[in-house]
DNA sequence: TATGAATGAGCCTTCATTCAT
DNA sequence: AATGAATGAAGGCTCATTCAT
């Protein structure tokens, strides 16, 4: 393998797993058994192979598992979001997510949290288009089609669990280690938030917000 | 204020904001307005410090914010869940919470994803314990008391949603800006995620998940 | 004991041990039970405790093991320097010696090495008339009285001998452990130092310095 | 020269002057005109540069003056004994003693003072040997070649004689200036210690150690 | 007399980067 | 395309000292 691909292998699990700061360049090298001036050589500088490997992990996590198969179109969207959500947790957790490199979705989960200048681009080139389609999906399942803020609310609740496996599984291993997102058991977990999921989006749907009582505030 | 103090004040934030390894001494120094080496003699070393402020946090944070209102007791259980949500997003996000210092709910948040020695502590003392008030009340509002795993996957998914919003909120204010997270809106945030998380609830526990039809893997 | 008594105590060791500089203040506060700020109360700082400490060591040195005894006046020159070997020994080594604390004989031993600006007054006060009463007693040991500079070898030739035993002792350890300088053998060691000397000493006046053919220069 | 070889010459003379502690790399990498850094690199560390600047001293000092002259075989143990001596005075002391570069013989006499771990593989290869010979040396001038106490203890009154000559000129300058060991007169302080420890054999060999009425302890 | 708190200086080390090859 | 050598900046930590009590 070449040495710029085996730099953005190792780059990928090192940025992963100790983020942009506290990875560094030397260690990435050590992995990629690369000297560390090739790094500089190929990438620039240490943000510019930060920036190969998350627009690298991006591109190659839609190719292999795009939002939509191309034969759902004619499924009811039922079935749409729970491939949807299937999907999420194989780009996440699989691992051919992202690239195909383990330790990717780590990488990913941290941009979510602590974005770099690099995720602007990201945001805007998947990450929109990816949260409209889930937003028309759940707008398929809702009577009020128009009711925009409800349906990006369900959208968020739904991310959100998604994110959470992939981006806390330290605690999740220590409190529930039945639900460690293993290759596994990928199919059940996703399909547990995809009833879930279903479950609110409908709960949602048939509530009117003001007829919730204030709260007191705690 | 005691120098001491100043300390952990800032330490909370920039901890927060830059991780433990990013942060420095010197920029914590500089924002409490004490000297560097006063933190090594307050604290013993960086690290020291860390693990005061943490568990600093999660002691301020639930003796702020309990996760059962006194009152609670003889309520309901769907009422005592959405105290349960609030509560939470009151300690993520509240200018009050964890100890009234902002910035230590990314403090938190990051523990989940990459926990430091100092947590195993704290997830025994606080989390486990947290999570299984959220079990049993999910419990009460299931037939079969008994299936503790769809229990605790319901949990998983409920805590997923309320920690998302603490951990992504740069991506939340990029992708559906009206639903950062505010002093404004915490509470229709949390009522969101409440009546999500009953339709969620209710799903799962009418659902035999037998009966899904495996999905092809995508 | 008194605090400054406990810290002097402290210091003589520990200064011994690590040197002046490698020495830490915090180290002998420990030591002797007491706090840090003491150290520069009683003795303004840490060079005026090594100074205090250095003075201590000497007066009480000479005190309990004066170079010649009182009564060895009347007595012939080979057991005046018996005895001035063997009080050389006692005063490095003994555990009695420097003021009853161990380990100021190494104090000594590295002032000698690599002088303070304490060691200039030591040297006048004590050593230099330590040194002029060996010379004499060499002096009488042979019989042409006006050649100093062979008296004034062989005085060095003594001292180094006795010196190495309180400097070198770790070499010693490793490649002779039978004569690592302990209570029991003091006498052992001072007496083949002394035989060895007056071996020395006569076969330096027997030979005349001129006879020895030059050794080429290796 | 090369910045590795100028790192080590400068650390060679200021770990000689200062000790391990109290030398800093900044003063050796400026005396070097090299960067701090560099010495990390080539050294790894503060205790990596010192290790290496130790061996080469020993190895080169034994290089440029091996123990025994090769021409000396056939030599008597006197001449032997006087080559000896001579060798560690220009080992220690001499310009070119130790790999040429000065100050390197105040960083072995420290290593007889207070060894660094470092020091345990010199003893091994380079010293144990090296006080075989002298030994041996002394073997052959004595009458009962068995008594191994008693060449053991001359060995280590002559080797004594010598270290103090590299160790304690500081002192040697102020009781004794004559005596200074400087280049012109090295061969005839070698020469004294020769003649001194010749006489001082001779005695030890000729006297019965238990013939010593017992010095009361003073 | 003695101490806890706090400080400024300095040290070793690490890091990303550059340069000559 | 790739590397070993070297550098400047910065970071964590230690130390002797001072100050208010």
């Amino acid at each position: 393998m070449p040495t710029k691909k085996r730099i953005m292998n190792a780059a990928g699990e090192i940025f992963g797993q100790d983020g942009f700061k506290a990875a560094t360049i030397r260690k990435i090298a050590t992995a990629a058994q690369a000297n560390v001036a090739a790094i500089n050589y190929h990438f620039r500088d240490k943000q510019g192979l930060y920036l190969a490997v998350l627009e690298d992990t991006f591109s190659k996590g839609f190719q292999r598992f795009p939002a939509d198969g191309e034969t759902d179109n004619d499924k009811g969207p039922e079935q749409r979001l729970r491939t949807f959500i299937h999907k999420m947790f194989y780009r996440f957790l699989s691992n051919e997510g992202w690239g195909g490199i383990s330790g990717r979705g780590k990488l990913i989960a941290r941009e979510f949290f602590e974005p770099t200048p690099a995720f602007e681009n990201i945001v805007e080139t998947y990450i929109t288009p990816h949260k409209q389609m889930l937003v028309s999906i759940i707008a398929e399942l809702s009577p009020d089609k128009a009711d925009k803020d409800k349906q990006l609310a369900c959208a968020i609740s739904i991310i959100g669990q998604c994110v959470y496996y992939a981006f806390a599984s330290p605690i999740i291993k220590r409190i529930a280690p039945a639900f460690m997102p293993t290759q596994q058991n990928l199919d059940r977990l996703a399909d547990h938030v995809f009833l879930f999921s279903l479950g609110g989006i409908q709960q949602i749907n048939n509530t009117d917000i003001t007829t919730i009582d204030i709260l007191e505030t705690p």
